[in-house]
DNA sequence: GACAATGTTACAGT
DNA sequence: CACTGTAACATTGT
């Protein structure tokens, strides 16, 4: 679920539904989803000492932070969800099937996409919902950070947020030409330069800007920095205007895919002609530091 | 079977 | 030490 837009969209929308509500058991199937800081060491522990921690808990609020979901509880703790690729928070009616050790959503309609049926982490509230984690391809990560001390923590090495009135192309190129040579796509895509901001979005804001992928950062002009800010608070903002992008997994807390994948205008249009009015153009893919880029081999300098 | 996949980070190399 | 690039994480869809 990805970027700022997916992430946004899930968070704004589990706000409404859960605040307020107070959490009742938690369950996963996973000896332990949950990471203990470094990659690698889990901790079968951790689970166990996570759900008495949360057990008989109100829900304060739910929001976000560059591409985390945060759920605020009583008592100062904060469950911190990195979704990472694949995962997306589901709310409603699910059961679990004690045979196969697996939740499924109890009404028929949206939440029985396939792509809603990999269900690793459950927390259930008093109304009878449930919060349901599914998550494909098992990346995801959960914390629980017990205080705002330690939250600040975990977010100081990020970047500013892009939507924010404050960001603007003075902040982005004063954060971008920290790193002078690396390739203005993969800045754009570092979370300690800017938040929120990934290979969907990134290819579509360099589009906009007319910028070539490759560029490097001491390469690129002031018109250039104004040009990829602006686009960058359009392309973010038209991604939650429409839901969030739904080419692959992604669903909000109802179940139901977004639809800014129908919008874009370079990714994953490899080999179809530019949208840009007379551009003649063709999008090109190409594989730029580990990471599939699509651009205009036309209009993008 | 081959390949690609919205993200992050440990590690290797310069 | 600072910076940059690559591999790996686990699994599924095409």
């Amino acid at each position: 679920m990805p970027e700022l837009p997916e992430v946004h969209t899930t968070a704004t929308i589990l706000n409404a539904l859960v605040r307020d509500k107070n959490i009742i058991d938690a369950w996963s199937d996973y000896d332990s989803p949950f990471y203990v800081g470094k990659k690698n060491i889990k901790d079968p522990a951790y689970f166990k000492k996570f759900r008495k921690e949360i057990i008989g808990k109100k829900i304060v609020r739910v929001w976000r932070r560059a591409k985390n979901v945060l759920i605020d509880i009583e008592g100062d703790s904060t469950i911190l969800i990195h979704m990472k690729m694949t995962g997306h928070l589901l709310h409603g009616k699910f059961a679990l099937d004690a045979k196969k050790n697996q939740w499924q959503a109890v009404e028929e309609g949206p939440m029985k996409d396939p792509f809603n049926r990999f269900i690793h982490f459950v927390i259930s509230l008093s109304d009878g919902n449930r919060i349901a984690f599914s998550d494909m391809r098992k990346f995801a990560t959960v914390h629980l950070i017990s205080d705002k001390e330690a939250l600040g923590k975990t977010f100081e090495k990020l970047g500013p947020e892009p939507l924010e009135d404050s960001f603007d192309w003075k902040a982005l190129k004063a954060r971008l030409s920290r790193r002078p040579n690396m390739k203005i796509k993969t800045a754009l895509m570092d979370q300690g330069l800017v938040v929120g901001i990934g290979n969907i979005y990134s290819d579509e804001l360099l589009w906009m800007s007319k910028v070539n992928p490759e560029r490097r950062i001491s390469s690129i002009s002031d018109a250039d920095f104004r040009l990829m800010t602006k686009s960058a608070k359009e392309v973010l903002s038209k991604g939650i205007d429409f839901g969030g992008d739904s080419m692959s997994d992604y669903r909000n807390p109802h179940g139901v895919p977004g639809e800014f994948q129908m919008h874009h205008n370079a990714y994953r249009r490899t080999g179809k002609g530019c949208n840009r009015k007379s551009c003649n153009g063709v999008i090109q893919r190409k594989v730029i530091n580990g990471r599939s880029a699509h651009f205009c081999d036309t209009c993008q300098r």
